[in-house]
DNA sequence: TCTGGGGTCCTAGGACCC
DNA sequence: TCTGGGGTCCTAGGACCC
């Protein structure tokens, strides 16, 4: 989805349309309606506090403010861009909305979160084939029938939401992530492996979703800019400076290869709550403030948790100090949690294992090892399944 | 008073088992 | 004085993504 947050909220502000908006802030005002339908925004450079920008509109990017940017930094950039607060539960809407209309078209589909999917095209592409091999003047240029059911998807997610997409379609996950960011917003691209050293190399390796700051610049240092830099690089020479597996996947990746299929359910591995407090809080001198909050982080997650169904076989808990390094600690109480009160209990325990001489700028509680199941499971058992033991 | 909140995956070391 | 070769589970940290 393009620019999903920010062009949800000009759904329902349309007066914004074309003005520069940034969305986050957690203590963003609310917008004040002034009786005549239109309302009464608050500006970036009134801001104050910490927090970052969730999202932004293009008029914003174009001034330079992205997301994750501090908001007092974007203020320097942007101070008269409009600043809504983020309002998840619109969100959730929009995306349930979004998946619906696509699904409707290709079931097919891997959830990445709430503004991103994958779709498995194949068989709906097939189908099309064979319903197309009956028809007289039916449209037999492969290309043409998969830009067509694109166009349809990106129809359907506007007629469901009002909102536009951007599609990539390509082989693979790795070249449709590449190509779904083209001529955003509204883009669409198709691509097959023949495209991949005109279209994808001149991109700079950073863009391939699992190249990221760190090795981007690790990149740079051995004089890859590219993808295409990247896929020339000498192989050995890549295994020496990122290990076999990942050299490998760095390798493969530059040259358009991703084996990996379209995973269209998954069970959640960990829930968390954190927060970042509005001034830093030193563990002995706050101590009973920093505990109302462990307990009420405790009681969110205790609440997801219920929700959704799941125990903890571990809990933990994650520090920022004020120099911004993390910690974690975690304990594995002897039967699955779930209850506020016993989560709290062993957040507590493993909170004592951290060191606490600094400030805390962030407290974080986390369900880690969900279960179904209540009750603690030996390794190697199932249910009430009989056991068998055989010794030769 | 720069720098949110929710996740996944990988690596590495230690405990423990056979 | 030397002490293998598997395996799993658990914990901590870090990179990365939306």
């Amino acid at each position: 989805m393009d620019a999903f947050y920010a062009s949800v909220e000009l759904l329902r502000y349309p007066e914004l349309r074309g003005r520069p908006v940034v969305v986050g802030g957690r203590r963003a005002h609310q917008p004040v309606p002034r009786g005549d339908g239109t309302h009464e925004f608050s500006i970036l450079r009134d801001y104050a506090g910490r927090g970052v920008a969730t999202t932004s509109t293009y008029e914003a990017r174009a001034l330079g403010v992205y997301s994750a940017m501090g908001l007092m930094k974007a203020a320097a950039l942007a101070p008269e861009a409009v600043l809504l607060p983020a309002d998840f539960d619109q969100y959730r809407h929009y995306s349930r909305a979004f998946k619906r209309a696509v699904a409707a078209i290709a079931p097919h589909i891997e959830d990445r979160g709430i503004d991103e999917i994958y779709i498995d095209l194949t068989d709906v592409v097939e189908e099309g084939a064979s319903d197309n091999a009956a028809g007289d003047d039916a449209d037999e240029d492969p290309r043409a029938r998969v830009e067509a059911l694109a166009r349809r998807i990106k129809a359907a997610v506007h007629e469901a939401t009002g909102l536009t997409c951007s599609i990539g379609v390509t082989p693979n996950k790795l070249l449709s992530k590449l190509c779904s960011e083209f001529g955003k917003p509204d883009g669409l691209t198709i691509l097959d492996h023949a495209d991949v050293p005109a279209r994808i190399w001149p991109l700079p390796a950073r863009r391939v979703n699992g190249i990221g700051p760190k090795a981007a610049a690790r990149l740079e240092a051995l004089g890859v800019r590219t993808i295409g830099d990247l896929a020339a690089y000498d192989r050995l020479r890549l295994v020496d400076e990122f290990g076999a597996n990942y050299a490998e996947w760095l390798h493969d990746a530059a040259h358009g290869r991703d084996e990996r299929p379209v995973v269209t359910h998954s069970e959640p591995k960990s829930i968390s709550r954190e927060t970042t407090f509005e001034r830093n809080l030193h563990p002995r001198q706050d101590r009973d403030e920093l505990g109302a909050i462990l307990t009420r982080l405790c009681e969110q997650l205790a609440s997801d948790l219920e929700r959704k169904s799941y125990y903890a076989k571990s809990v933990g808990v994650k520090l920022r100090f004020d120099d911004f390094k993390i910690v974690t600690r975690v304990v594995s109480p002897p039967a699955p949690v779930r209850e506020a009160r016993d989560i709290r209990l062993w957040a507590g325990r493993a909170l004592k294992k951290a060191p606490l001489e600094r400030r805390l700028r962030l407290l974080g509680v986390r369900a880690d090892r969900l279960t179904r199941e209540s009750t603690p499971q030996a390794p190697g058992t199932r249910g009430d399944e009989a056991q068998l033991r055989l010794e030769i």
